[in-house]
DNA sequence: GTTCTTTGTGTCGATTTGACACTATAATTT
DNA sequence: AAATTATAGTGTCAAATCGACACAAAGAAC
């Protein structure tokens, strides 16, 4: 019975994947970056009326024949120069009015890069530039709620995943450590109890090297230690967890 | 100098929300339902090639201005009867070649729901059931992939939120609430512990009434007091933790 | 050598956690 | 009516974790 249910239904879908039921899809990201004590995203001048004059995160449209990861991949690139980054998918945004030249539905990532480590090629002249998370109020499009989205699941991830470490130096200070979990999350920690955390956690590479050079007490370096840390994971008993 | 690099921009953009560049949008939605000890969820026949005789998600096209949610709550409606259920968007899976009939991105969505509040209605007749979590091993497309994300991701929102909750009967015991999360999470509970954490909750009502006619100690029911959890989530020392 | 600034460190009490065993209650069986 | 069976309900202890808190150490600047 249903075998015969099913033909028309079939060719219902064969329609409508030809004609106008199909949408627009973008992808638009939110690049995080860490620079002394603030974190930053960056933003573009936005090119389309009726929002001009406003920043926009980083998008475009999808191509056929590319999977969203590459997509995003392919967009940063075009856009900022930066290439293979380890982007995290946020949601997708699709109500029918977010964008003022039709339905475009939008699929949100979010990515962390070292400020330093990456030098960013402007490639469409739209005046590419860091901008402190929070000194931003207004975005083009529904690009506010993206960015607030996207950093709700960086405040999550950050603290149960070593990727707070990709926004640091690859030697850093534990103060450098703490106030970038302070400036990520909005909260504030409690210097001792800060360290007598990481030290339990157990994935810092102690490198018995100073910051020197500065008007008081250096501070010692440390680094993240990837092959203890993958160890670790195989232990059902330890948890990474700031 | 960059206003007059725009236009071509925005001209592109216009040509491109017209042609073929735009894409196919579907949602396919997984409904958790909760009965005897296991975890099930909806699924219908497949009646696509080459996946007829396979089982999928509750899924369908997105229709030009609706809402993503909105879609999604349509076309539960449409073949599963279900209405203005509490949805939860998972996140979008585009891979070029997840769909047989071309290119198609699909937004996921769980609900979660009690099996005996809801009378099914079968609207296109084709085998809407319930079947255990546990026994699927096979659906078509990426659809198990859906619905691992899904699952997963129930596993950390039932965890931090009250959920669990839609999934028993207004008056249940202890232990079939210790059964549904070790059910939902694959963990065992002590249930001493379980217990004393409930208790320190403290956000569910003594009913004064026992589950009678079995052939042993009765238990006591409690209900979910939304009164009280409203109240105390005001609190910021209040944290509702699994 | 005095001052300034930031680093680095330990303890105590409170809270939370995991592990663990026996009695209470009702239905059923004999 | 007594014994059996099955599940409900309960408390304690030791270990781990958590929050709060203050001062000496190190180097640069003056």
């Amino acid at each position: 019975m249903s075998q015969q249910n099913q033909i028309p239904n079939i060719n219902t879908w064969i329609d409508h994947l030809q004609d106008e039921s199909r949408t627009a899809l973008s992808i638009d990201c939110v690049i995080f970056g860490y620079d002394l004590d603030s974190l930053k995203i960056l933003l573009i001048n936005c090119d389309m009326p009726p929002h001009i004059g406003k920043k926009s995160l980083i998008g475009d449209l999808v191509r056929n024949n590319e999977s969203l990861d590459d997509s995003a991949n392919r967009i940063l690139k075009d856009i900022t120069g930066l290439e293979n980054l380890h982007i995290q998918q946020v949601k997708a945004f699709g109500d029918p009015n977010r964008h003022p030249l039709g339905r475009v539905i939008t699929v949100a990532y979010y990515s962390l890069i070292k400020i330093d480590d990456h030098a960013l090629i402007d490639a469409e002249n739209r005046n590419l530039q860091w901008i402190d998370v929070n000194k931003i109020s207004t975005l083009a499009f529904d690009h506010l709620d993206i960015l607030h989205a996207s950093h709700n699941l960086l405040k999550q991830n950050v603290r149960k995943h070593p990727i707070g470490f990709q926004l640091l130096p690859k030697k850093f200070t534990l103060q450098e450590l703490q106030s970038l979990y302070e400036t990520i999350l909005g909260v504030s920690f409690d210097k001792r109890n800060f360290r007598r955390k990481l030290n339990a956690i157990d994935i810092l590479l102690d490198l018995n090297e100073m910051r020197e050079g500065l008007a008081h007490r250096p501070a010692k370096l440390y680094s993240f230690n990837q092959e203890a840390f993958s160890q670790k994971l195989n232990k059902s008993s330890f948890k990474f967890e700031i």
